[in-house]
DNA sequence: ATACCAAGTTCCACTAAGTGGAACACCGGG
DNA sequence: CCCGGTGTTCCACTTAGTGGAACTTGGTAT
């Protein structure tokens, strides 16, 4: 029952190649680990082992604890009974303070959504090179997606993502693509520049992208983008359904449901 | 209008006197520091400008410059068009994960509190040597008060402060006193260990406390402990009135409808 | 009992990373 | 045109962070 590494993404910096000392994407300096870790605490879960932090924020050992130690001294982690890391209040006080936007309107809309279609919802925010969910409605059916809270997915790979994609700047998906490459996830992703664009010029036509077992055989997905201030991307919402219950076609009639989910929640993101 | 330094607490490690170098309260990493800088970026107030940042978080002015280029990097921070930096997306992802506990009942109990009475109402989280406002619920009066929401206050001076001292162990109340003295902030201040100690035994039989001018001239509180699992302290709740317009008897009259709302507060926070 | 393994904790020589004062650049008033 | 306040850059100094390895602890299979 480990509670870390179900995450397809791999952190920046993880395992950089010893020898070939080609500067290449910079590692890691204390804090940017010191906020992996901050991250890998606050996921969902439990309290954290130290051995789980270690691998979800791949920071060494000795160096996890000695963070460890100075954001539970900071108040920022919370040491549990039997080594076991959790939140603490200060950074209970910052997440308050952060999401301060009413959040009750927020799972109000979503509710919605889920009612409307039946289906499992995810709302998702867009961070840096991946996504990540922060919110999960369960559908009415019997079956449990394997999505999680807190968890991380690429871009490409999903319907939410490429919703996200299609309004990026033209430039900045180019640099995502040259950063991160297209990875498949299953044999139907999207892995070559030219496919993607293609893509992306379609779902941006549509209103909404389509995610037909591309991150997950089985899977099928309508995202819809959430559009902040300047119609920057600031995150997703999807609608999750299993292949063999519903169709490709009618999958697609959930996106003016999910539209104006997303249209409802732009002003509160 | 700035935004910052309209807060009581000294941040800890501002401020070490130079020369005297006898070890003291180890100052300031660089992970303590971002932290600082952390939290005064996600202050309300809209996009803060670097000066008020470094005014906040007391970092020098380059520190502080430098750290926030790591962390809009990070994606914790965004860079707003003039210069002036906002909680960006990994942050407020961050945010989300911890902030897990429904937030709609949350303002809800709060409210009914607020029409209960009538008056101010505050949430506030125990954090380490202080308190911080999370959330503020205007009264119907045509007065304001000065606190806001991300400000922190001693915790011997408030009423929210001294319903949670009164619930922690003898021994962490002593460290405290040690650490942080009792600064008065008013001529009703409780400025000795004696004073205090006998204070919290009132409170703790009477399950509320009164801050009567202790903390603002012509402000008087009621406040009672929010518990977290174990019966240990995680915050608190207050109403608030000025002097003027409520008696020291007739704000007694409100601790019924307060203890309501923190017993029904518990198990969310 | 004993041996083994996995997890947590401590140590330490090495060096990258962070430090902050000061100089510079920029801008909008007075 | 000059001035005060703010954002930005520079750089010599050294502290604070680094992570491999050794040590400790506790559980469990033999």
């Amino acid at each position: 029952m480990s509670t870390a590494d179900d995450n397809p993404i791999p952190e920046p910096g993880a395992a950089p190649p010893p020898g070939r000392g080609g500067r290449a994407s910079a590692a890691g300096s204390a804090l940017e680990k010191s906020l992996r870790i901050l991250e890998a605490v606050a996921t969902p879960g439990g309290p954290h082992r130290l051995t789980d932090l270690t691998a979800a924020a791949a920071v060494p050992k000795s160096s996890t604890f000695r963070i460890l130690a100075s954001l539970i001294e900071q108040g920022f982690v919370r040491p549990e009974a039997d080594s076991r890391y959790a939140p603490g209040p200060r950074l209970r006080a910052l997440a308050a303070l952060v999401g301060a936007g009413e959040p009750a309107d927020v799972e109000r809309i979503l509710d919605e959504l889920r009612r409307a279609t039946g289906q499992t919802v995810h709302l998702a925010l867009h961070t840096g090179e991946s996504l990540t969910y922060i919110r999960k409605l369960e559908s009415d059916q019997p079956f449990r997606t394997a999505s999680r809270v807190g968890m991380r997915m690429p871009l490409h790979t999903t319907a939410i993502g490429k919703a996200v994609l299609a309004h990026l700047p033209a430039e900045e998906v180019r640099e995502l693509i040259a950063a991160t490459g297209l990875p498949g996830r299953t044999p139907r992703s999207l892995t070559t520049p030219q496919a993607l664009r293609a893509e992306l010029e379609a779902v941006r036509a549509r209103g909404f992208a389509v995610d037909d077992e591309e991150n997950e055989p089985t899977i099928r997905c309508v995202g819809a983008p959430v559009l902040g201030p300047g119609g920057r991307p600031v995150g997703g919402v999807s609608v999750t359904t299993v292949t063999f219950l519903v169709s490709r076609e009618q999958i697609e009639t959930y996106a003016p449901a999910l539209r104006a989910a997303t249209e409802a929640l732009a002003p509160l993101l």
